[in-house]
DNA sequence: TTCTTGTACTTTGTATTCAATCTGTATAAA
DNA sequence: TTTATACAGATTGAATACAAAGTACAAGAA
């Protein structure tokens, strides 16, 4: 064979995904509010390419949740009422009571000790104070518990349900007083895989999660 | 106001609608087979559309998990093999439980008698013995459950996971000797949803879920 | 004023066009 | 025979063009 010059791979990606990445993204940051207009020209022209990649975004952000369009009237970031948090909360507690269960069965060695690691990367991303960096260092610390799950479909699902919530629990993480209790949380849950003890499990995520639910509630309240 | 004159509305949709429901019906129903190559000429000329709204609802297929597409070599039908089936119906068995859950606290009158009816149709249907009406009896029986769980992100979520592997389940269905036992189990819910029996009811469901994932594995082997 | 109606403008829906890439086959070289 | 190369046809990717709604605002009627 001859040599392989291990190419790009990256901007060899189409449009279209660039696009829906760069909205996503953009959505997920708050970048883009919800309820905002999502028009096609105008975006076609923010980045420099034509309508045709957009509208495929557009469809694509549609399934996902992150966007919605009425016919002939366009897409528009989507909204999210108190009630649709409170049910996509309610949605993810049995998912992530499942990926729990899930992990504790199958979680390898390997896998722990990467949890481990990605705990510690949580703290020092809490010490840097940089939002972005401490929301995906907690969103990393999550990964490694789906993926020790072993079930790619839960991976999925889980991960377009807590999309959906994900803009707004920006505001929750900017507040540097949950930190400390978001490390004790996470030390928590790792006590509780390495004695592999699935209710206690089950009850922290229980709880980590609804400690979010108010503080994601004051957001949406105001976005009113 | 001047009267309304309830107006069509159905054939207002865009293109890319109609071309999505056509081809989403297409998959579930075994017409598209999985792995099957979805080229857009092809559906374009068979729809009578152009490429444009083709392209579009491949994009949704997509992002419900009904379509893979590898950039530059067009889209197919999606497959799934034993472990994607056994990772659905892990996600299914916790989605259930909660729905039945959900169900069994908010279930008005009304809708437990819908939940009758539905169940007195469904053995209307395999007496019929026409396969489409009574998958389509079964999906209503599991509907009205969904409903009264009163959480449409949950329902949104069950449907599209139900939706992977519809397309297997036709197969399970059209042997007549599952019948009874299918309606068997309905009664039982019915029964649970009568007494209210929350962990009796996720039993049932679980069970009733079971039964079907060896069927359905049958038809996965045979597909290689 | 308040409600229509008309009209220019904006935006979305769909088709068409052109470019880039992939596939398969046939031919040539080893 | 096997491997490489070249080329033609098929197919996807993206841009552009045109058609159909939808929107907003101004002029005129009630």
């Amino acid at each position: 064979m001859t040599e392989n010059l291990t190419l790009q791979m990256d901007d060899y990606l189409p449009l279209r995904d660039v696009v829906f990445n760069t909205l996503r993204e953009a959505i997920l940051k708050g970048e883009l509010k919800p309820g905002e207009r999502l028009m096609e020209m105008h975006l076609a022209n923010k980045l420099g390419v034509s309508r045709t990649p957009i509208r495929e975004a557009i469809r694509m952000l549609e399934q996902e949740g992150l966007a919605v369009t009425i016919p002939r009237k366009g897409a528009q970031v989507a909204k999210m009422t108190e009630k649709d948090l409170q049910d996509v909360l309610e949605v993810r507690d049995a998912l992530d009571a499942l990926a729990v269960t899930c992990a504790c069965e199958r979680m390898t060695d390997a896998q722990f000790v990467e949890l481990k690691e990605a705990m510690k990367a949580f703290e020092a991303a809490t010490r840097k104070d940089d939002v972005r960096s401490i929301v995906e260092a907690d969103e990393a610390f999550h990964d490694v518990i789906y993926a020790a799950a072993a079930n790619p479909k839960l991976e999925n699902i889980i991960n377009s349900a807590r999309e959906q919530m994900y803009r707004y629990r920006y505001e929750y993480v900017k507040n540097p007083s949950v930190y400390s209790q978001l490390i004790e949380e996470h030390k928590t849950i790792i006590d509780g895989f390495e004695r592999r003890d699935v209710d206690f499990l089950k009850n922290i995520i229980h709880t980590h999660l609804s400690n979010q639910i108010n503080a994601v509630r004051e957001v949406i309240r105001e976005q009113k």
